[in-house]
RNA sequence: GCUCCCUUAGCUCAGCGGAUAGAGCAGUUGCCUUCUAAGCAACCGGUCGUUGGUUCGAAUCCAACAGGGAGCGCCA
């Protein structure tokens, strides 16, 4: 068998539906029967294209037309005599230039879903190999505001580990938060000048609005030369270790801290604190293993290692410094440190990944590539792991312009959030005011908070992440059509029938699919586990929200068209079933997204 | 100047080498006496930036060009 073939294959059996995978096999003795190939083609079966040619087609007749010198139609309609497939679906048919389509039988469809409704997992497998793997995201900076710009981030990082850990693998959600450098020396000067005392670690101080604290000591900064020398001598006492300096620099720390934790509750996103300041003393070794791997060059004054392949303005081959001038330490060089922490043996103080994963925007791809390319030449990638940058797409305004801190312009996330809160209460309110309904404050407080948070993560989510975005925040907080409410509409459809008919779980009676809309929303269901595998492969979170969208939409034209609770005897177990495991599914996937499900709203 | 990304319906975007390119929003029109109408059904809407190439087959892969964005030595 050809290498293509038998990596195609592999793949089909690690990660394809159950039925694709018995069909493929089929269909590949079939091929090998009928046609007379030297060595095993391959003949791929993929899911059909459009609901009328069925669950499955195979199109491999195409491409071998001109090796066997034969008219496609015919070698499919060979292949087709040659399969054996009854059992499993209706006779394959030939159609177009050679496809074979393949439809699933419905007692095979019904088969399926029986079986899945008593699996948790349903029918996701767990990973072979499970690895360990960091994924760094979100990484706000210390005594500045988090934006909508460190939303794609923090979302799509979350939902990333989220699904790693649900197939298995050992995840590290590690925040690199950016809590050391030479801002610093700036912000503790002038906490010199507004809270003295706090200095001395006798008196608690709230700085409150820290963007506002850091605004004014730039501003005094900028202006102020005795205040610009102040504060490079306390960048100094800092890096010393002076213990005033450092209770400084950890109240700081500790105001920020409180800040995220607040959102990241809010958005009930879990991070372990890994902040720059934790490589501190590993920066000098770093630059020491470089200099003995005979990377390292001096260039006017600046230790760097020079790129292979990365040429700059001048076409010649650029650095990547890792020790200025000053002899101070910047970013790449902490990266190397981190990469080193993060892929070294427990047993030597590291974490051991095979796999770190990096969800920043894609403007540092330029940087990842340089720090990776090092990081590989110094010896500390070992076989076999792997470091990943998982970028996304810049957050742009409506001008296509690249939304900046310092615009002005920026977007709080805290006002973003409050604001798709605000939304969603206020439509809720409306409506319940509309339908005469009664609620209490504590439901309505409850379904505003998820229905929002919902809305602005599914925003993101939904939209692929390595294209730019046009943030609009009547876009993000939209609560109609694809949007995260839609999806928890059906949820809670659902959750209606079930308190009224009582529970979901019906009387033992096989699951029989007879009408159009029960057959589609089966194979919609079925296809949860592609899916997911699907977006494991490209880690783009939006494949999962594009197939929740089209399986509510299944659904809500089901719950449209079909009665459930008061359909005929013979229908209702079915109907029940494909309600529970409707409803199981998008719990299921709603939750890799990190988006919470609500029973009413 | 170099590198990377993007260009698909009026708008915002999906689209994994396969058949007649799909959603949502906006617009037009129907549907609540029935399990929640945050819904359903229907209509309208396309030179897939341009030109070549590869292929049985290209929105998808390759090249060039045009337009937009980002990055490019001591910030992160």
């Amino acid at each position: 068998m050809g290498g293509a073939a038998r990596w195609e294959l592999h793949l089909c059996w690690r990660t394809m539906l159950k039925l694709r995978n018995a069909l493929q096999h089929r269909l590949l003795e079939a091929v090998a029967q009928a046609l007379p190939l030297p060595a095993a083609v391959d003949f791929p079966l993929e899911p059909a294209t459009k609901p009328e040619f069925g669950d499955f087609q195979a199109n491999g007749a195409m491409g071998l037309a001109k090796v066997l010198g034969r008219p496609p139609r015919q070698i499919a309609q060979v292949v087709v005599d040659h399969l054996q497939v009854d059992d499993l679906c209706h006779p394959p048919q030939v159609a177009g230039p050679g496809f074979i389509n393949f439809t699933i039988r419905p007692e095979v469809l019904a088969a399926e879903v029986e079986e899945r409704l008593d699996q948790p997992r349903l029918g996701v497998p767990m990973a072979q190999p499970q690895q360990p793997v960091v994924v760094d995201f979100s990484s706000p900076n210390i005594a500045k505001e988090m934006h909508v710009g460190h939303l794609r981030s923090t979302i799509i990082g979350d939902c990333i580990a989220r699904l790693l850990s649900f197939r298995g693998h050992r995840v590290l959600r590690l925040n690199h938060l950016g809590d050391w450098g030479t801002q610093f020396g700036m912000l503790i000067a002038h906490l010199h000048h507004v809270a003295p005392r706090s200095l001395s670690g006798r008196e608690q101080v709230d700085l409150g609005d820290l963007v506002a604290f850091y605004r004014q000591a730039k501003t005094r900064f900028d202006e102020d030369e005795a205040f610009q020398e102040h504060s490079r001598r306390e960048v100094v006492k800092l890096q010393a270790g002076e213990p005033e300096s450092l209770g400084a620099w950890r109240l700081l720390c500790q105001q920020s801290r409180q800040a995220f934790q607040a959102i990241y509750d809010r958005l009930d996103v879990q991070l372990v604190e890994r902040g720059e300041s934790f490589y501190n003393e590993a920066l000098p070794q770093v630059v020491e293993e470089l200099e003995k791997a005979r990377l390292l060059v001096v260039d006017d004054g600046a230790r760097c290692v020079f790129l292979q392949g990365m040429t700059g303005k001048d076409g010649q081959p650029l650095p990547l410094i890792v020790q200025k001038r000053d002899g101070g330490y910047n970013y790449a060089t902490t990266d190397l440190a981190a990469i080193r922490q993060r892929l070294a043996s427990p047993d030597a103080g590291g974490e051991g990944a095979e796999r770190v994963i990096y969800v920043t925007d894609a403007g540092q791809s330029n940087h990842f590539a340089a720090v990776f390319q090092v990081a590989q030449r110094a010896g500390w990638v070992p076989t076999g792991c792997r470091l990943q940058h998982v970028p996304f797409g810049l957050v742009q305004g409506a001008d296509g312009k690249k939304l900046k801190t310092r615009s002005g312009a920026t977007i709080r996330l805290r006002d973003l959030l409050d604001e798709a809160v605000d939304r969603a209460r206020h439509d809720l309110v409306e409506r319940m005011a509309q339908e005469q309904r009664q609620g209490e404050e504590d439901f309505i407080a409850q379904v505003a908070e998820t229905v929002g948070i919902a809305a602005v993560k599914y925003a993101d989510l939904s939209q692929n992440r390595t294209t730019n975005y046009q943030f609009s925040f009547d876009r993000m907080l939209a609560l109609q059509g694809n949007t995260a409410p839609y999806l928890l509409y059906a949820y809670v459809r659902i959750q209606g029938i079930a308190r009224q008919g009582g529970s979901l779980v019906a009387a033992a009676s096989p699951i029989c699919l007879q009408a159009p809309q029960e057959l589609s929303l089966a194979r919609q269901l079925l296809s949860f586990d592609e899916v997911i595998l699907e977006m494991e492969q490209d880690l783009l979170p939006n494949r999962l929200c594009a197939y929740l969208f089209g399986l509510s939409q299944t659904f809500n034209r089901f719950y449209d068209q079909l009665p459930v609770l008061k359909a005929p005897d013979q229908s209702r177990p079915t109907r029940l079933a494909l309600c529970r495991l409707s409803a199981e599914t998008i719990r299921l996937g709603l939750g890799l997204l990190g988006i919470k499900t609500i029973d009413r709203m």
